[in-house]
DNA sequence: GATGAATGAGTCTTCATTCAT
DNA sequence: AATGAATGAAGACTCATTCAT
């Protein structure tokens, strides 16, 4: 039987905003030298919580990346849906959606470098975030496009798989930005994307 | 009697050879559980090796897995050289280009089976894998397109862009076959994508 | 990737003998403070080993103790057949036998001490070390109640039964010393558990 | 409206009852996994009482487990005394207590279950345990030993190690059952033992 | 007495990497 | 080049216990 002392040092944190503390802590932390870098020991520090508390939020610490990447993944969408929410037109949606995105994702303190840190080397449990960020995302592209074509607006294709060739074409151009593989600006990217992707490669 | 020391049970590899089965038994076990879960002394032990051996032939672990993707990439491109070499259109380039590519990700033994696990929670260094296969892979499209583009069969696009956009659609709509979170067919897929970007999504 | 630096601190030891040091070391340490409460940290560092060559020679710390229980066990069981061996007369036998028991498990150092702790408190996984070091006992003194029997020197009772009276009786006499309970010393122990054993309770 | 705050769910329970509850979840989880793996948690969700709610009752979790444990000594203690109270000869007194013990501890649900686990693993503290059941229980097996000497039905023996024999002998007895090292019944282990120990080894 | 979120000390274990042979 | 035992840094996680409400 372990003894445990627990003579405590600090106040003890209100309850409800403890989970808040540890996902900032560890968001902030995450953004610098990539989630599996940043230790619980230190998450736990920089929250001013007991590294015990992580886990009466959080079955695993890959538990908190994965929640991190979901709230980041609903903070995307619902800006989105703002950005998305004046336009009626099918066409006008999808040019804002490709100028949120590559904006949201190009801003300092992005996902991207939660996930990867800013000098990558970390290692990423990739199914999870998918699953979790990937897949409501392509759902509402589809949504759009599928609307697009009732409309008139758009070809008819298969709405899932040009959402996907929409979304993976935008990670992709912005993943290589990301790791320095590449240098056009965020600006340029919108404008090419939006004309690639809405108007095709072929020409005439 | 006199007693040999060292009697050897098989006969000494040649240093090729060794090479060799590390890397098929590293693919054999990433395949099943991902390579971060496939262990040195796994690997060693499947190639029949010391595990001291893998050292002889690779500077870390994690270098082991670069070779295997970049052998696997070469293997891709190479292919993709082959598919595309019969044709002077760079439009029927790029239809072969994407048939090609979707099909071999597709099949059994793949890639991602190898970075990601059949089963989720394998972590991944996507950083130098993205170097490794992505850079070259997106600059041999780039030239296709840039060909095309000079013939004046595809639009003035910029085609550094327009490759990420094709090769991160691509990617993405495999990807989400890969975890179960779409449906369609490889078929399917290489008939959209085809038509999605190369036509644009615009009607009209 | 966690990065291991590596750098030694002192000569490497001869392979062979490691797996001796890790025990002599865990059975020192475990003698005083129960094995519980002997950390790995500490017993590596007495043996002067790594802490992680503990795991070479043992799948976790709790087999390092089955390990220790089983290998004093053939040690009492090695005693035990030297102490019997001159005897041709079960009754002698046994007597030798509750003799040589009693002084085993009362000498300093005996294992009780190491899986309890000179100061009880430890925890103990029970079962294991039942099965390890109970299981062959009883068989031997099955064996020698077997011969007497046919020999005619003993009552036709359940060998396997009576065997495990005798043993348990032992072993709860030991154990009340051992915690305490009771004050009688060995001499008056082996002499009382012969007398009941072999005599019975009844009088006349 | 007024909000109420300490709207209660259901009834405030009776402090008896909720240590009740306690014991009868601590038990029934224990029985299964052993009390070592039963948390904390889990036996408070069980009782459906909170966590700290034992620690109302209990000044430990070890200390649960030792009450747990002395509850079930008096239950056999009791039984016993029913079990010897219409006896006056000690010669059948030992007979009944041979019986009773083995029949309560070889029944389903007994502490061993609580204490081991179903399947071995869980770690026990022994020197309490045997100070709470094992002392008082010696104690009685004496006074009745002590009592057929005076009556001169028993040869003159030191009644507390015939005591600690008897004991000792019937709980290996039954542990090498519940371990599964050895195959008799009750009722052929109560014959064994009563006539080995009441009888002696010696023939003749 | 009851609640249950917060606490934090404590340690086993992993496994890539090294290097003497 | 091959061997394989030795190395050790590094950290996630458990869970009994506390205490403000």
């Amino acid at each position: 039987m372990k003894s445990r002392s627990n003579t405590r040092k600090t106040a003890r944190q209100s309850p409800a905003d403890t989970k808040r503390r540890i996902v900032d802590a560890a968001f902030a932390i995450a953004a610098t030298k990539g989630f599996e870098h940043a230790t619980t020991a230190e998450i736990a520090k920089r929250a001013s919580v007991a590294e015990g508390s992580i886990y009466n939020h959080f079955r695993t610490k890959d538990d908190l990346l994965i929640y991190m990447v979901g709230e980041y993944s609903r903070a995307v969408l619902g800006g989105l849906s703002d950005a998305v929410a004046g336009e009626s037109d099918p066409l006008r949606k999808i040019e804002n959606l490709i100028a949120f995105h590559i904006r949201f994702f190009t801003q300092e303190g992005n996902i991207f470098q939660v996930i990867y840190g800013k000098r990558p080397g970390a290692k990423v449990q990739m199914a999870r975030i998918i699953r979790v960020a990937i897949g409501p995302y392509v759902s509402l592209i589809e949504g759009i496009i599928r609307e697009g074509i009732a409309r008139g607006k758009f070809r008819n294709v298969n709405p899932r798989i040009a959402a996907s060739v929409l979304l993976g074409g935008m990670q992709l151009t912005i993943l290589q930005r990301f790791f320095n593989l590449a240098d056009y600006g965020p600006d340029e990217a919108i404008e090419q994307i939006r004309n690639v992707y809405l108007g095709g490669l072929k020409s005439g």
